[in-house]
DNA sequence: ATAAAAAAAGAGATTCTTGTCTTAAACTCG
DNA sequence: CGAGTTTAAGACAAGAATCTCTTTTTTTAT
């Protein structure tokens, strides 16, 4: 559904959400290590959201990539229009040329209520109230956080 | 979700469920034509979904392909298996490593329920089941069928 | 000023998906 | 048998996505 630059993108604009502010800048390199992704590629990805003033950034030392406060207004869906476009949101899952309820193919009344769903977490929140969501429910980020419940079995 | 090489594959299936018999063989010009996909790129996939024995062919005049009883107790699931397998359905929404309840990403709860679904759309019910409810509920498959109620607003 | 640090930009390489073309093999029918 | 038709198979080509490398520009700190 998603690119790999995309899901690279989404994943950078929370972890800034989380660990940034204008006080303290992050590199690339950090980002990088932080989400386990190819840094040069990633380093392409945060240069053309900050083109869409989807974030932040400033050079030299100390410089880096974050988010101020008119950035945490957007939503997760900006991103995906930056990256990816929306196409993949409108397509049919089955590849025809429509997809709509009174054409439906086999799968449309199965996902369609997916995508109505997936498309309101992305567009109807800023990230501000995405990055509220993440905490209260301990949400995972980068691939570092995983099994925070290892030895804790329910 | 799917490649594009899968959806023409699952939907050649279907094509071949509805309009082939042992009788009634189909080439690959026609089911391209019907299907509006790249006639030699579906040539490739059918012949794949033969070596699987997902489809039934036969060579020279009034040969093509079609769905013998045993091809049509498959299920789709099978389609995808022997065309993109099955990673793209473990594979977390975001891209993180695991996909879990324990680890959620922020919409694993959401995407999770779609894949319950879907999966059992397609795992759970025998190509001629899929077929009955097709027909039973006029879903489209190929292309030319499209806008089949044009004029009947609800 | 100068050096170091970091993003910006652009060219380039690799891999994967998609799609095409050509030849071979198998089958049918006259 | 032999001609025609259709799938099978494999090599090949184009395109997109992914990832890398190098150079330039901007900023900060000394
Ligand atoms: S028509 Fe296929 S998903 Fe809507
Ligand atoms: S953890 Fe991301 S979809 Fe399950």
């Amino acid at each position: 559904m998603l690119s790999n630059a995309c899901k690279y993108a989404i994943r950078s604009i929370l972890y800034l959400a989380i660990n940034s502010s204008e006080d303290n800048k992050i590199g690339v390199k950090i980002i990088a290590e932080e989400l386990e992704t190819p840094q040069p590629f990633l380093a392409k990805l945060l240069q053309q959201l900050t083109r869409d003033k989807l974030v932040s950034s400033t050079k030299g030392p100390n410089g880096g990539f974050y988010l101020d406060s008119k950035n945490r207004k957007n939503a997760i869906w900006d991103v995906i229009i930056s990256i990816d476009g929306t196409s993949k949101f409108d397509n049919c899952f089955l590849g025809l040329a429509k997809c709509d309820d009174r054409n439906p193919c086999p799968v449309h009344f199965i996902v369609s209520p997916f995508k109505d769903k997936i498309l309101s977490s992305f567009r109807d929140k800023t990230i501000d109230e995405y990055v509220v969501e993440i905490k209260n429910t301990n949400r995972v980020i980068s691939l570092k956080d995983l099994d925070l419940f290892e030895n804790e079995d329910s």
